[in-house]
DNA sequence: GCGACGCGTTCCGGACACCGGGACGACATG
DNA sequence: CATGTCGTCCCGGTGTCCGGAACGCGTCGC
């Protein structure tokens, strides 16, 4: 484990942390002893540290994140700006379409979904608040990658178009013609590449430099698919970016 | 500042994050060693391994709260679930109303906002995701309240009824009459008691064993107040409780 | 029942990551 | 120019942190 060459407290702090990020909801000591490669006794007291600042609750014997790390995301403030004047918009987007609305920004290679908007019955998505996927591979990531400097893209062809379905792009070529048609038309597709039997279609939020903050997305498996309006999710992505740009002049 | 006592650099850590947990966006060196009382040596290489870990973020010369705060909230169990499964209902509640939608859980002495929806034109109101407010002043956090034991509202009515607003209720006999009305009816008022020129009207969500969970509340400027419908809010925390009973029985 | 194993908790001598006063350069102001 | 405030960096000192080891508990297989 790469991490236990962490030799700051801060650092190994929040390695910890990083461990509940996945799909756990709970995890032993031993736990984390294995995905840390933290020596037990050092982990054990770390973890207690955590617990009295409130980032850590325990749980039988059990860890999982505190109400801390909550409260403390409500004071991120770009995303807390970028979701509050999205959110009618988001709102209207979902009415508009009755199907799974996510607003998502890009960060490192992936995508981080900021917010989500859904209905009863709507396409079960393994995606939520604070979670990231590739951006490769998903319309939000596609619509910001259109929009986002070359040396991004490349970068992530670089790294590797590893397959998260068996519908993922995997050629370079095949992703630099899909990110060349999304500049032209604004609308990113995602026809099951991220999850089986799901499909999005994507629209970027551009700042006033022509960049993607953000982006946009309805989700539908995929044989509701075909009702997806494209244009509806472009014309949100617009008006949201609109409404940054009144929100932040200059910005 | 009392916080200066932290001796463990984790508490230090999260003394320092804390101090972004208010309305400020960005702040200075000097202004978190204003905050934290830690000397500035100190506080300035504790932020600098704070940034390594991604918890905070460099703005110029000043700090702000880095995307990791944001990423890692998503993992919080509790508030993650309970979002989840409460958004088709308070989609249809905001569909219903056209009024702000709030979601709110029990945490401490306060009221911990845990989603919102909201549209254009709707009131401004000072809350957000993750922040925090007095529970014996807003809807949410008495009904809440009038749904916990008896322990609870006499610790809070002893730590004092410091007023948010001129109309906010300082008397324990008014705030415990309210709350007994709440058992009676689920339905929780707030008249500018705890901003003013907004009014609310709350539901709390129960859990199996008749405690409450969380909380449902629908808000609007004063003038507009007189059309929200208590029996919508009702319905609507009563049917979130439900489905988080669907979702695990026995909680 | 007994021994082995894995778990979490606690102890304690050692050490090194952290501490913080002080110096320094940059900038703003009178 | 002098003063004050800011953020950054240095460095000797030290106390918080480190982690191996021991321990108690529970489970499982023989």
């Amino acid at each position: 484990m790469a991490e236990n060459d962490a030799t700051s407290l801060v650092r190994r702090a929040f390695v910890v942390l990083a461990c509940f990020s996945t799909s756990d909801r709970e995890l032993s000591l031993a736990q984390l002893v294995a995905r840390t490669g933290l020596p037990k006794a050092t982990l054990h007291r770390l973890a207690g540290q955590l617990i009295a600042a409130g980032a850590l609750e325990r749980s039988g014997r059990n860890y999982r994140l505190g109400v801390k790390m909550f409260e403390l995301s409500g004071a991120v403030w770009a995303q807390r700006v970028l979701r509050d004047i999205a959110m009618p918009f988001l709102q209207e987007l979902y009415e508009q379409t009755r199907e799974t609305v996510q607003l998502a920004m890009f960060d490192g290679d992936a995508v981080l979904y900021i917010d989500r908007i859904r209905g009863h019955n709507t396409a079960v998505l393994p995606t939520f608040p604070g979670g990231r996927m590739p951006a490769y591979c998903t319309a939000l990531g596609k619509a910001m990658l259109a929009f986002s400097p070359a040396e991004t893209v490349n970068g992530i062809i670089a790294r590797g178009l590893i397959p998260l379905s068996p519908r993922t792009v995997t050629t370079p070529n095949l992703l630099i013609a899909q990110l060349r048609s999304i500049q032209r038309t604004r609308i990113a597709y995602d026809a099951e590449e991220s999850v089986s039997g799901v499909c999005c279609v994507a629209a970027p939020v551009l700042g006033a430099n022509g960049r993607a903050i953000a982006a946009v997305s309805v989700s539908a498996t995929t044989p509701r698919a075909r009702r997806l309006r494209a244009e509806s999710v472009r014309s949100c992505a617009t008006r949201i970016g609109q409404a940054l740009r009144d929100h932040s002049p200059g910005a």
